[in-house]
DNA sequence: GCCGTTTTCGGCCCGACTGTTTTCAGTCG
């Protein structure tokens, strides 16, 4: 049976792309970077847009801020065709392999327009061979260490492995909805295990073959037929983690079974037992049900064994979020906005942290003032903060004084990123050793599929995060998931607290909490492990 | 390219950082 799915609607996100696409290619082009700026923004504000974009005419396009005439007939175009005029025109002179060049950390559209114009570079073999050659730095603007931080930024960019963030992983998971019915299959693998990143889908699927050639062949989803009474076998075998079930598998073989897919079969007469539900198996092998998060082969085999897990931190058990972003600095919400978020979330308090860079000390003052005037209109107590940069020299953005008066302070690392090991790591030292700093923001700064981790010694940095009573986050963007699992693991082994915090730059953000908590789970945490399942009283003794 | 007027062109977010420069340009967040 061949599935067909339907032609795709143009959707905001679609347009966005395109008008985004087109800035690289102008920027690439030489073009002036006002111009650029334009279609960057005109990208952002549709990509925001609650309507769909489709649906509008030239007319009303324009009275959307940053949209004038020119761009407005632009996207009337791509809804109509899918592409205008005016990409199509760059798309014939500059490939598409050049403007993936845009990806490797240092290397921007006007350093890349140099490189293409100059010498004629198209693709990451031809950039690296000119580097080899020591062409780059003969170029106007350019010298060794330019050219010394290109070859490492190509190092890092093929480092990048070819996983889906866990939204890309959702976006595909969302074409699986459209073959299956949801009661017909359930999602298994990294996805169920809540990895950071995917690198294939595994669902397991009851039921006919219908739909199942279109999900491996089209979609690149591994899909499992089982029936229904075979479930619980095949769920866990499908969820993994490899070392996980072979742990497993000693202990059935312990027990005189052989695991399979289809149920435990008897390794003395190949006698097959079924398992409707995960639950039965982990109940028949006198275990207790592990969680799909710790199945890593991590130890958790012999505490379900003994029925010791670890009691795991909820989602429900969070009262507040200890990271986000206003309007007062790079972030797209009002105080008021994140109140109602809050609100509507049944948070008692979330910490208010825009940039240090960007926020001048005397309008953190006034920031203060605002903040005191929307607590009185709502439940959820919006904290003063800041993410206050560890610079590269290692001081901080602010003085002593002014951190001093905030409630909650989170010190990051946004610059210096290719400084050594021992560099990066003491300036996060230093920063500990502050003792208005509660949190350290993102410990390592990676960037899922984009950018690799700074250069850190965690270990060292756990010991004094220990030490001084310092607490290292849990960043739930989705984009950072950072700090990694066996590292949060490690340091709730150390005694050190960790801090969930979503880096909300709008409302919407507040919900990828989930990935903090699942993250944390990863981590092996429980209620007592996180800063904010501590209530508003209790966490404003903590801090200060 | 957009915007706001000072109705017809000049300014557009900005600070830290780095590398290339002798005072600035490009990248990044």
């Amino acid at each position: 049976m061949i599935m067909r799915r339907p032609e795709r609607q143009v959707t905001n996100r679609d347009v966005a792309e395109r008008l985004a696409f087109m800035a690289s290619l102008l920027g690439i082009a030489g073009e002036d970077r006002y111009r650029v700026a334009a279609y960057e923004r005109a990208a952002r504000q549709i990509d925001r847009l609650s309507m769909p974009v489709v649906g509008l005419g030239e007319e009303e396009l324009t009275r959307i801020p940053g949209i004038g005439e020119r761009i407005a007939r632009d996207i009337r175009e791509i809804a109509d065709t899918g592409t205008f005029e005016g990409l199509q025109e760059l798309q014939a002179v500059i490939p598409g392999s050049v403007v993936d060049l845009l990806g490797i950390p240092g290397i921007g559209p006007k350093t890349l327009h140099i490189l293409y114009e100059r010498l004629g570079i198209r693709t990451l073999d031809d950039l690296e061979r000119a580097v080899r050659g020591r062409r780059l730095r003969t170029l106007p603007g350019f010298g060794a260490k330019k050219e010394e931080a290109i070859r490492r930024g190509i190092e890092q960019f093929r480092k990048i492995p070819d996983r889906m963030t866990r939204p890309q992983a959702d976006a595909a998971l969302a074409e699986v909805a459209a073959v299956l019915p949801g009661d017909r299959y359930t999602v298994a693998g990294s996805y169920r295990r809540g990895v950071s990143t995917i690198g294939r889908l595994a669902i397991v699927v009851t039921g006919d073959r219908d739909g199942i050639s279109a999900l491996s062949g089209d979609l690149g989803v591994d899909a499992r037929l089982t029936m229904s009474n075979r479930y619980g076998s095949a769920l866990l075998c499908a969820t993994g983690s490899a070392g996980f079930l072979e742990r497993l598998g000693e202990v059935a073989a312990g027990q005189g079974y052989r695991l399979t897919p289809d149920g435990l079969v008897e390794i003395e007469g190949g006698r097959l037992r079924e398992f409707a539900s995960e639950e039965e198996v982990f109940s028949f092998l006198g275990m207790e049900v592990v969680p799909p998060e710790l199945r890593e082969d991590r130890g958790e085999v012999e505490l379900a064994l003994r029925h010791a897990l670890p009691d795991l931190v909820d989602l429900s058990d969070l009262r507040g979020d200890l990271h986000s972003h206003t309007t007062w600095s790079d972030g797209r919400q009002s105080l008021e906005d994140v109140a109602e978020a809050g609100d509507a979330r049944g948070y008692e308090y979330i910490a208010i942290t825009d940039h240090s860079s960007r926020v001048r000390a005397e309008d953190l003052e006034r920031q203060q003032t605002g903040i005191e005037r929307v607590n009185r209109q709502h439940d959820c107590q919006l904290l003063t903060g800041s993410e206050v940069d560890i610079r590269s020299d290692g001081t901080l953005g602010y003085p002593d004084r002014v951190l001093a008066d905030l409630d909650v302070v989170v010190a990051s690392v946004h610059s210096g990123f290719s400084q050594d090991l021992d560099v990066v790591t003491r300036r996060i030292l230093t920063a500990m050793e502050n003792e208005h700093v509660d949190i350290i923001g993102h410990p390592t700064g990676r960037l899922l599929g984009r950018r690799p981790p700074y250069a850190v010694d965690l270990e060292r940095v756990m010991a004094q995060a220990a030490a001084t009573g310092t607490a290292l986050e849990i960043n739930a963007s989705p984009h950072r998931l950072d700090l990694d699992d066996i590292y949060i693991k490690r340091a709730k082994e150390m005694g050190v607290k960790l801090a969930a915090g979503t880096d909300a730059h709008r409302t919407c953000e507040f919900s990828n909490m989930r990935y903090g908590i699942m993250l944390a789970r990863r981590g092996w945490c429980t209620p007592d492990d996180i800063l904010n399942t501590l209530s508003l009283s209790a966490l404003m003794e903590w801090t200060s």
